[in-house]
Order: C-alpha cells, then sequence, then structure tokens
DNA sequence: CGTGGCTCCTGGCGGC
DNA sequence: TGCCGCCAGGAGCCAC
C-alpha cells in the first residue's frame, strides 16, 4: 500500500514498537533488496545500536539509530513491517528480520520484492541524490504553485513524479485529481492559479484523511472515489468511473465530473 | 526535456 | 482441479 499516507502509518508502528532496544541479531533473507550496502556493513552497523527515532520522507522511511546511522527503508508495491515475538508469526516473506533484545522482531515483508533497504549517515544527502521533490505533506501553496512553472506534460504523471513532489502514486493521484474536477490528461501549462490551488487544497485534505482512515480504502466515505475505483464502480453520483492509461498507469476517473480543457 | 515501453518479482483472481 | 494470462499501491532505464 505504500503511497504517502501508508508510509505515515509505517513511521507510527515503527515508532510505537521498535525504538529504545538494543538490536541482537539481524536475518537478511534476502540481500537482493539491499541498496549500495553489504550485508556484513548493513550487520554492523545495526547489531548492538538502537533506533531512537525515525522519519519519513516521501515514501521513504529513515529509522535513525543511536549511533547517528539511518536505516533506510523502502516499500515497493508490497512491503510493510509487521513486529512481534520471537517465538510466533514469522512472516514467510520477511526480507529482513530486526531481533530485538527483549525477544521481538521487526519484520521487512515485500513480497514482491520491489522494496529496498539501505544505510545512510547523512538523510539529506540521500535525498539530494535521489533528486526527490518537497514532500507533499510539508510543503506550502507558494512553493507548490511554483513547481509547476515551466512544466509540460500531464497533471497525472507530474503528481506521481518523486522527483517533482514526493509521496503520491497511482491511487491518491487518481483521488486527488477526482476531488478537483480536473482531468487526469489535463496539461500542466494549461492549469490555472485557481486550479493550482484547489489541487494544492485537496492533495492535503485526501493525504490526511488517508492517514486518518490507516489507508484502508474500504473506510472511504463515498464521496471518495476510492470507494468506488473497481471494474464497473461508479462515483457517489452514480456516474460509472472510466478506466484509462495513463503514463502506463491504471487510471480511474469520472468523465462528468473531471472534463479535459 | 517528456513520454512510452520494458523490466525487476510474486501472488491473487477470473476464465476456460 | 489445474493451468494461463492478466493485473497489482513503485521506480529505474532506455530509446525516441
Amino acid at each position: 500500500m505504500p503511497e504517502l499516507p501508508s508510509l505515515e502509518i509505517f513511521k507510527r508502528y515503527f515508532d510505537s514498537t521498535s525504538l529504545n532496544q538494543r538490536i541482537e541479531e539481524i536475518k537478511l533473507n534476502n540481500p537482493e533488496i539491499l541498496l549500495d550496502i553489504s550485508s556484513n556493513e548493513l550487520k554492523n552497523n545495526l547489531i548492538g545500536a538502537e533506533f531512537i527515532s525515525s522519519m519519513r520522507y516521501g515514501k521513504y522511511l529513515f529509522a535513525n539509530l543511536k549511533n547517528s546511522m539511518n536505516l533506510i527503508l523502502h516499500f515497493g508495491m508490497t512491503g510493510s513491517l509487521k513486529y512481534h515475538s520471537k517465538t510466533l508469526d514469522y512472516s514467510p516473506h520477511s526480507r529482513i528480520s530486526i531481533l530485538f533484545e527483549k525477544g521481538n522482531v521487526l519484520d521487512f515483508e515485500d513480497p514482491r520484492k520491489f522494496g529496498k533497504i539501505g544505510m545512510t549517515s547523512d538523510i539529506n544527502q540521500f535525498i539530494a541524490m535521489k533528486n526527490l521533490g518537497p514532500d507533499a505533506l510539508n510543503i506550502a501553496i507558494n512553493p507548490f504553485k511554483k513547481l509547476f512553472k515551466n512544466r509540460k506534460g500531464n497533471i497525472k504523471p507530474l503528481l506521481m513524479n518523486q522527483h517533482f513532489i514526493a509521496g503520491i502514486g497511482n491511487l491518491y493521484a487518481d483521488e486527488i485529481l477526482y476531488q478537483s474536477n480536473i482531468h487526469p490528461l489535463t496539461k500542466a501549462g494549461d492549469l490555472t492559479d485557481d486550479d493550482l490551488k484547489i489541487i494544492y487544497e485537496n492533495m492535503q485534505m485526501v493525504l490526511k484523511k488517508a492517514i486518518y482512515f490507516q489507508d484502508n480504502t474500504s473506510k472511504f466515505p463515498p464521496e471518495f472515489l476510492l470507494a468506488h475505483r473497481y471494474p464497473g464502480g461508479k462515483c457517489i453520483e452514480g456516474e460509472k468511473l472510466d478506466i484509462l492509461k495513463v503514463g502506463g498507469r491504471t487510471t480511474y476517473y469520472c468523465p462528468k465530473k473531471q472534463i479535459k480543457k
């Protein structure tokens, strides 16, 4: 589920389970998910250390260690966290297991193995190296509007472009545009100042609501697209949602509400 | 630059 | 039941 809202949920889960305990052992079941670091190096940084805090940026979670290193977690399409007792509930898809001294385990699960795990001593440098745009939940309206200066291309791929703005994925891009009455194929250059304001406000609203609903789309009220986003689904006004491919990704929108300019 | 296509990998679902 | 094709919340790379 990993768009910004799930990342925020993961962060809270991590903070409430995994801080301030000595790391005793690392089980690295799939070293191929490591990002620019060897298994031994990762283990050397983690074993004997402890997490003291965490920070989310876009779709990345940084777990801060007392020794001033930071574990980087990227969840791909199917990543998640699971904290459990050492004695039970090992996930078959655990790619890395972090065993704490008191007998509990944090599993990084990821069936499809699109996730990545790494380590950095400098989070800002990592963000700059990845060339990530500003975080979607921590940008003010004027800087947001400025991002659109001289931008071409369609609005939906732009919202999903992590170099442009960090945190929005396929589902929430659809929701934000639906709430804003903007067609996903609208050219960025055709958006008015008012359109950008509306998109900005809906981006904030949608992401916050999604966090509030624990990123569980089945809990979304009917005025949200995500409550009806499946083949044959109808929006709250009874209009059948249309499906398009935009930037290679399946896109749902309401043809009545979201008119192309 | 911007875009479209392909790739990594695995599981779940619908259709035959 | 078994097999097959298609699809999936991400993102990097490459060719045009």
